[in-house]
DNA sequence: ACAGCCATGTAACTTGTTACATGATTTT
DNA sequence: AAAATCATGTAACAAGTTACATGGCTGT
């Protein structure tokens, strides 16, 4: 919901046409949400849909200018006055792959997890090593690194505890419980 | 592509029917990772689709069962050898929020992020207060913890940063930069 | 008989994303 | 004149998600 509501919010300043909808999405953001063009029409055709924007004058220069409705105004309102709750659960990929190969027998997870520390350290020291002019690629600069700093200490956590049980020792404790019907085939 | 990936290395243990996989999946993941059935259906299709499973026999009590390709296994072995490589972008909600909170003037940041430490807070407090049958379940919620700490630590960082400066000096910074031909209507 | 779980599926939908077509204007 | 940018759109797709229909089996 982030592009969709964030070009609302946008709206709710004024009148824009496409083009610039973009571009002040861009600015906003510090260009760390890379935006295909296309993708603007698209949202402001759903979000025409919704009754939450409408189509505008044309100026001279053939702008379609779009403006919001007071459906949308109120909800742009709302948005902006409440957080974002993430729900009990995760959407984490990396989290979920890693469980996922800590319960395959055949599968080294030391090994993915090494990987994955490989590769969170690079983007880490990359995020690290960039400069930003404005704030906002600095403060979403920012976000990812201390996400990134989060990211290393689990994996350093979970490897460490993985490496700290006997080899498979995890592995096992989560094949324990079996399906019910499960074939006799399955997990070797 | 966490769902599609992780079921196709369950398949890669061995063949399974429908519900079976839901409930292996279930189990894998600790239940993070809330599945409705009909996902399984939905994704076995297009994985089918994709040439990575094939559906195999139906046994006495009518379950199908489905078997992963070659494809579909080499698709499992690279999938587990690779970490998940983020790019240089974020797709974080709340950053994204924030960083377009702070760019409209007419909207509170500070509250927004208030509101979101409160949220964030909870959050890490329950997600604490759990404790974990299973190693699956303790990995993907420590996963989370770590993830609701740096999330705090950031708001709480870009809080004391807008603060620092003069009211709405951020945001004063962020507009300097007008879109070519924007409109003298827009950004108050 | 009825409630509830097991099991398979279908259809529709959401947000995000990309590729492509088209033409005007601006810059080199 | 050619290249780049501005500008609007269309069509299709990916992955996840939900609601619903259908029927069998199980336990009370």
């Amino acid at each position: 919901m982030s592009v969709r509501q964030s070009l609302l919010a946008i709206l709710d300043q004024g009148p824009c046409y496409g083009y610039q909808l973009r571009h002040e999405f861009d600015r906003r953001t510090g260009s760390n949400w890379p935006l295909n063009v296309g993708q603007i029409y698209n949202t402001l055709e759903r979000l025409e849909r919704d009754g939450l924007v409408e189509r505008g004058e044309t100026d001279s220069q053939g702008h379609v200018y779009w403006q919001i409705t007071d459906s949308g105004s109120s909800e742009v309102a709302q948005w902006l006055a409440s957080p974002v709750v993430r729900g009990t659960v995760t959407r984490d990929e990396i989290a979920i792959k890693i469980a996922i190969a800590v319960s395959l027998p055949g599968a080294d997870a030391g090994a993915l997890i090494r990987a994955q520390r490989i590769e969170s350290l690079q983007r880490l020291q990359s995020l690290q090593g960039a400069h930003h002019e404005d704030v906002a690629s600095a403060l979403i600069a920012e976000s990812m690194i201390f996400a990134a700093e989060a990211e290393l200490r689990w994996l350093e956590r979970t490897e460490q505890r993985l490496a700290g049980h006997a080899p498979h020792a995890l592995a096992l404790a989560l094949t324990t419980e079996r399906p019910k019907r499960g074939r006799p085939s399955r997990d070797g």
